[in-house]
Order: C-alpha cells, then structure tokens, then sequence
DNA sequence: CTCCACAAACCGACCGGTTGGTCTAATATC
DNA sequence: GATATTAGACCAACCGGTCGGTTTGTGGAG
C-alpha cells in the first residue's frame, strides 16, 4: 500500500517519452506539494493541482494510483530533502551543538527558511491535519519527528562529551522539548500572522538554550540581541 | 458578519417554544463541537452533526445562518469555559506561579485536562486549520493567545514582585515560550499518538520552569519526579 | 531512409457520491 | 389564528476517480 512509483528510468536509456514523462511527474508532485501547503491535504483539490501542474486527469491517474499516493509522494519528497538541509547536516557536522541550534533558529525567525512563515511549517501543517486520520501520512511524518530528535539529542551528547554542554540534562528530553518549542512557536506565528511573537518565543528560547552551555562556556547567540 | 447568535432567553420567560428550540440549540452546539474535534471544521458534516444533535437541515438553519456561524458559535462557547477553568483562574489566584504552571501542565500529562489528548488540543487543531483560511477564526483564536499569554506574563510578573521567579527574565517573552512548548508538545503527542514523548518533553519543560525561580526559592514541582 | 507497429503519455467528458445550503409544508405551543 | 420550530425533499457545485480514445516518440523491418 502507497506505492509511491519512482519509475527512474532505470538504465540510461535516451527514450525522449520517459523525459518527457518524469517531467509532467515532477511538475505534479510540485503543484501538489504546493496546493497541499496551501489548503491542506483534504482541502487540496485535484483539478487546481492539475491547473498549475498544467496537465489534466488522465496524466496523473498515469503516474499515480490516486490522491493518496500522489500527496505522501509530494510531501515526502519535499520534506525529507528540507530536513536534510536545515537540520540533520548543519547538525551533524556541528562545532558546538548550542550554537549551530541558535543559528538555525535565528534563521527561522528572519524567515530565511520557510518561504511565508505565516503559512506555518508544512510538515506541522500535515501532522496537525492528518496524524488522527490517516496512517500512513503518521507514520511518516512521526518517522521524521524521530530522526529529527535523534539528530539534536546526538549533537547534544557530542556536545556533553566535548564539555561544551550540562551534563546533568538529559540530551533526549532536551531534544524533544527543543523540537516542540520550535513547533509550537511557529504555530503561535500562524495563528497571530505575525513574527513579533516569534521573537518574543524564541527571545526565551535562547536563554534556555544558552542555559545549556556548560559554566566556563558563557552564554551567547550567534548573533548578540534579539529582544525588542 | 460572523455574528453569533445568542438568542438567551432574556428575561425569564415561560414560553416553551423558546425552551424546546434552545434545547436543540445547545443540541446542535455540542454536537458541532464534537464534529469539528473530531475531523475539523472544513471536515466537519453538516449532516453528521444533524444526526448526532439529533435535528434536522430545517432546525439547524432556522438556529443559525450557516455553517460558519454554528462553528464560530460552537468553538467559542467551548474554547472561552475551558481556558477560563484551566488556565485564566488558576493563574488569577495563584500563590506562586511556578507551581500553579507546573501543576497545570502535570493535570495534561496525565490526561486529566484533554479528554484524549492524542486528538489534541481542540483550540491548537483549529488554530492549525483555520489561521491561514478564514479570518473570523483567526482573529478569534488569536485573541485566547493573547489573554492566555498575558494571564501567565502576569501571574510572572506578580511572582517576580513577591521574589518568588528570578528578575532577569522578561515575563512576556517566558510566556509566550511556555504557551509554545506547551502547544508543541501537545502537537507532538498527537503525531507520535502515544504519550511518552509528551513525558520526554515536559521533562525538560519542568527543569527549565524550576530555572525561573529565584535561588533561594528552590527548585521542585507538585510531584517529584516525572523523568523516566 | 521510410514506414509501421506498439506502448507510454496524455486528454477531457463523464460517473456516483457528498457537500453546504434552500424551500415548502407540517407541527407544536401560545 | 399567530408564531416559533421542525421536517426532509431538493439543488447546484464540487469532489476523487474512471474510461475510451488520441497524440507522441521509438525500435525494428523493409
């Protein structure tokens, strides 16, 4: 079940119908990850997709077997290459953990991330909508939430080893909280239409994040200020 | 526009048509809530909320001029006695704020606040669905931000007079950090469906509310522990 | 090089079902 | 009889999905 088809054209093959046809394909899993953005998942409408896609039913019911597999192939796709970028590498590769969190929260708030923070995350949008209805869109994005916290409490470990941050925390309750204070910001930006609380979140936000650092490792932000 | 109608009785009078017809008012109020809990609001079938209320197309229209209406109606009603109950007067007569937060987010640890909590939290699912769609709403729930922000921004600062929470935190940027991780965490549970992660979360959310108090006010919460 | 058989790709009218909303008639209560 | 309330058939609009038919590009045969 939800098949996404990946069809790569397997050998290199100059077949002119099979470029042509990945094309149509990767301009519907744009246009869906786009209307789903915009209105949801089940709100999103198949003949507006098609609109913009700029081709009509009978081409996606080709490349997909329906809605379902066509939207968790357009979510997926986007998002796991989002996560990669922003998160997971910058972690990964990290100096001190603290920091390269602060840098990519300072980030969000100036909106370098997401294209309309007002729009909200597109992955909260998703969890929100359809972690009570539909399981493998839960499944999934559930999937994502745990490799993300992985990935912070890892860099947080690397970080207590290196003497760079508390021991006495634990880094799996801190990743997670980390995870739901972002999440949670983000929701309150939605919801007010604008980022002036986001700063005010995320000016806590830092505190408790530099409150993390260990003593003789004294407290700063990538970039100094924030408050109003 | 958005009105909603109130249609109280006034004065006390002994007309049983206003009687019955309110019956099916709150009829059709509840089972609205319910729906809209349940699948959201654009979700949300008129004709599901008829059956369960237990009325029909006719009623339903004679009550209310259209969905919106019934749905504003149905949310707001809900949404004003809860966060009145749970957060707006528990706040207002708290002897220290730090245990009266602590307190509170323990009670939706545990599952006593939200009925089930991996359904989330009715105000947050709306939030999510509606800020980017419908203006009513937004203005609506972004306003219960507001007075739910400035209700802990103000049981802070009385706590910072009486030298119960440390001076050199802004009272407003915390509370609008602990409305985020609070919904984030919610979000979380809801996406996960199971609770743990809400424990792993509030574990750290619980250190970091101990660190707002002032030093000789020590640190400790209305029950001991609650990490793993 | 031309031609053709074949299949992938695409088209868009159409389907049954559901949606929010309307309307007229019937009913209950004064 | 007057009025508030309820009933439910009905409507247009839209939904996701289907299906018969057309276009397009290609590899092989002559």
């Amino acid at each position: 079940m939800t098949q996404v088809p990946k069809t790569i054209p397997a050998e290199k093959s100059e077949d002119a119908r099979q470029i042509r046809g990945e094309r149509t394909r990767q301009a519907l899993l744009e246009a869906a990850f786009d209307e789903i953005h915009q209105h949801g998942y089940r709100a999103a409408s198949l003949n507006d997709i098609l609109k913009t896609a700029g081709c009509t039913k009978g081409s996606l019911y080709h490349h997909f077997p329906d809605k379902h597999a066509l939207g968790l192939a357009a979510i997926v796709d986007n998002i796991d290459r989002f996560m990669e970028a922003n998160w997971l590498t910058p972690l990964a590769k990290a100096d001190n953990p603290i920091d390269t969190l602060l840098t990519i929260l300072q980030r969000h708030v100036n909106g370098e991330i997401l294209s309309d923070v007002r729009r909200g995350c597109p992955m909260q949008n998703l969890s929100q909508e359809m972690s009570g209805l539909d399981e493998d869109f839960r499944t999934y994005l559930n999937g994502v939430h745990v490799e993300w916290r992985t990935a912070i409490a890892d860099a947080l470990r690397t970080g207590q080893e290196n003497g760079q941050v508390r021991k006495d925390i634990s880094a799996e309750a801190a990743a997670t909280m980390i995870i739901a204070t972002h999440q949670g910001t983000i929701g309150l930006i939605k919801t007010a239409q604008c980022t002036e609380v986001g700063n005010l979140s995320f000016e806590a936000f830092y505190q408790y994040l530099n409150s993390l650092r260990t003593t003789d490792n004294s407290t700063r932000g990538p970039k100094e200020g924030l408050a109003s």
